[in-house]
DNA sequence: CCAATAGATGTTATGTTATATCAAAGATAA
DNA sequence: TTATCTTTGATATAACATAACATCTATTGG
């Protein structure tokens, strides 16, 4: 439909629709077109940016609040991450993959707001829960985002 | 003022107004006012929650326009820390300290808000570091949020 | 001491992110 | 095909945050 809209995000889009289809789950037209948004675009949108990106970019208006829902279903589903430290979402970098992923951490471009997804190495991670759990604390989640700047926006 | 000012708390206070002067500004009523709610708590809080506990708690009435603006002069003094993540504000634990602190590391209890300011070992925050500088991206900033679940919360 | 100035706070408006609620439309199943 | 469940629309409101300008207060230079 769109003009952006690539080849490689059609079959990502195929990955998707098989993934929730496996969980008992419909990826519904407006999931599609919400999901479609986050990965024609390169950089983590909010909530209320995706709704302007699908209108004006692919075409499909939609509703913030039906943009929410939906952001909600595609993370329940681990089709797309919501960043708190950014209150943005990106699409799962790993939608392709069908082995299960470690959790992922993310770096933030508090500049331009692109978004890279690593895996740190567990013995870092293990480190980490081990200074938590030191002062009687556990993480609440192993997804860790941290505020960055990336080359291009390198003070 | 208030019955629940304390004498550390007010011990606090003097050593905040003495980081002020050092630097050439003053720690006016309001933000004395502002600081010593953070103190009094026990637990993160929002700009407007501060609102409420100075005017509740402590019987000064603020304006949460001057609660941000206070928050942001005591956060330049390094009296307080936002804490991103929670979209909350906590006293740094290290007022009555003279030398200068390591950057400092949250844990966040996702449930109570109730914060703990800890230092991770330095090998780990180069481990990390090393992650991030080798997708070509910088650390905006060493203090790291997590969330976590404090002991009383944990599931 | 007084006027000029800088700094702090008051006040109002607005922007941004997110949730709650109920109605309508669409899909599924008995 | 009617009943039910899911999804989406629509409206309202809450929570968090900043902008802009007015007013008040403290400081300082004359």
């Amino acid at each position: 439909m769109s003009a952006q809209t690539s080849a490689a995000t059609n079959e990502l889009l195929l990955h998707a629709e098989e993934h929730c289809t496996d969980h008992g789950k419909k990826l519904t037209e407006k999931r599609r077109q919400v999901l479609m948004g986050l990965l024609d675009s390169k950089k983590a949108l909010s909530a209320y940016e995706l709704t302007d990106y699908c209108r004006e970019e692919l075409g499909y208006p939609i509703q913030a609040m039906s943009v929410y829902r939906i952001l909600d279903f595609l993370e329940s589903e681990n089709l797309v991450h919501r960043l708190n430290l950014a209150k943005k979402y990106v699409a799962c970098s790993h939608i392709a993959c069908s082995h299960e992923h470690e959790l992922p951490q993310f770096l933030i471009c508090k500049n331009c707001f692109e978004v890279q997804e690593i895996s740190i190495k567990r013995s870092v991670i293990n480190s980490l829960n081990k200074s938590v759990s030191d002062v009687g604390y556990s993480m609440a989640s192993q997804q860790l985002e941290f505020d960055c700047f990336c080359g291009d926006c390198s003070e």
